[in-house]
DNA sequence: TAAATACATGAACAACAATTCATATATACA
DNA sequence: TGTATATATGAATTGTTGTTCATGTATTTA
């Protein structure tokens, strides 16, 4: 069952674990979540997941400077949305395999 | 564009984060996609990427407690392959994203 | 059974990442 | 323009994680 190997460069495969550490942090994982059902300001945030808002700022600035959300100013108030199609496919692909996995 | 809330338990998702962890570093995404060709020693892994055997034996051992990996004994060696046929699609949905941002 | 090979593992160290706390900035409104 | 609200950010602290180095275990073969 030997597959053709794809030729990735060390640079890409880099790149990619970087991508995948996003996901791998529960404030971010549960952010990622809340923002799959649609946009959201900071303080929205914070009260659902029940967390500090500096918390939730921090882990959005690391969300924003990737690229997987974007802010949209409203006032005093600044509303956060996915920035990419994708990562809600990622998300569901991870979340198939895990509760794949607790069915046994 | 908002969708429905999903109802995923606080559990299901720190589990999910700590899933994506695992493809969250250079070494284990390198092996990970060493893997997606085919079984391979721990020798062989290590030689391949250039780096220690301890290195590679240590990231074999979360990977495999995870089980992402399964090993196989073969008189002195142990043969690695992935034990999950999602790891390949999570790699390749990653991959996809990263390649489509490269292109701008 | 002694030596060599292949792999695993524990402990120490170093690097990194997340949270906390205090404070800064920006906007709205009285 | 002063105050309140919403968010951002810097520094310190703490917790986590990966690598290194030394050593241990399993298997083969002379």
């Amino acid at each position: 069952m030997k597959k053709e190997p794809q030729n990735i460069s060390l640079d890409t495969l880099f790149e990619l674990s970087e991508f995948f550490k996003f996901f791998g942090d529960t404030t971010r994982i549960r952010v990622i979540h809340l923002l799959l059902s649609g946009e959201m300001s900071v303080s929205a945030i914070a009260e659902k997941l029940n967390l500090e808002q500096s918390v939730v700022s921090h882990q959005l600035r690391i969300l924003r400077t990737a690229n997987l959300v974007k802010p949209t100013r409203d006032g005093r108030k600044i509303y956060y949305a996915l920035d990419d199609e994708h990562i809600g496919e990622i998300f569901n692909t991870g979340l198939a395999h895990i509760l794949h996995k607790k069915k046994g």
